[in-house]
DNA sequence: TCCGATTTAATCGGATACGATTTATATTCA
DNA sequence: TGAATATAAATCGTATCCGATTAAATCGGA
């Protein structure tokens, strides 16, 4: 009953499979959550990635666009059209910091403010069907995202 | 030792922080997903997208566009561009259904196969820092995805 | 049979992601 | 001081996503 190694290699192409992918199971799941978000998000006008800038700036007004983006784990090449589009819309004020001019400030306008303590996404939680399990899997992927930025970080071209 | 109402809502008010949203967690980890094959992928020409495609053709050859998007959770808006980005890489056909011209059927090359046997992306199961763990949270994400696509499916506006 | 309804891809416009570059400001040190 | 360097944001080109529409092929009922 000893499986040749032919056999277990042969076993290991079959198990290449999309389900198999956790790489797939969160590329699936963060179109799901921006499918579940739109239609709330369409009556106030946000897109998904606007409201999550949004709510990173509801912890910490006055952040620099950098910081921003550290807590987002995104650069100014994508931020900066986001929150211009986020002070049209009148939620976010942009300053350039007189300090050092160099850096722009962003702030949460009394009107984001007022958006972000309606909590208009309480209804999802439910949508998730994760009852008891909801921050248990918000830490996995959390460690997962860390660990692969962690284990991937600076080294763009090892073997 | 009880809390008032108000010190709970206060507590709730601190939760909506960005560590403590799923959708959040998913988001950040996609990127990080994508950015941790990026390296692994430019040396074979594909995009992460395109690499996903990819393997769900590994499953099962000859799908029509649609049946593949059911698959990939996208539709031929965006599948179309990718497919035809494949095809001119050599790594997929693209052949209309002499049965039902309205279909296009796609199949992985010889030279695609080959791509997908190499199994290029086995360091990155080290990367995530699962361990034991990694079947377990592919599951609960999985199951998240699932979740979303069925209880927001076809409700656009109830409330 | 034939014409309207349906189905399937493809197209188009707007909004991210992101590598690479550019612009403006600040810092450093010879 | 002032030229080289460094830093922060913005810009640009490419590749997704996605709602809406279009074009082509098929189906279905009178």
């Amino acid at each position: 009953m000893t499986r040749s190694p032919k056999v277990e290699a042969k076993a290991e192409t079959k198990d290449r499979k999309l389900s198999n992918f956790l790489c797939f199971a969160v590329y699936s799941a963060n179109l799901a959550f921006g499918r579940a978000y739109k239609p709330i998000l369409d009556k106030v006008g946000l897109t998904y990635t606007q409201y999550i800038a949004l709510i990173a700036l509801s912890e910490a007004d006055e952040l620099t666009v950098s910081t921003l983006g550290e807590r987002l784990f995104l650069e100014s090449n994508t931020l900066t059209p986001i929150l211009k589009k986020l002070e049209l819309s009148g939620y976010v004020r942009r300053a350039r910091d007189p300090a050092d001019e160099r850096q722009v400030r962003v702030s949460l306008t009394a009107e984001g403010r007022r958006l972000l303590d309606e909590d208009i996404t309480v209804s999802l939680r439910d949508a998730t069907g994760l009852g008891d399990e909801f921050p248990v899997v918000q830490q996995s992927v959390a460690r997962l995202r860390d660990n692969l930025l962690r284990n991937t970080q600076g080294e763009p071209n090892k073997a």
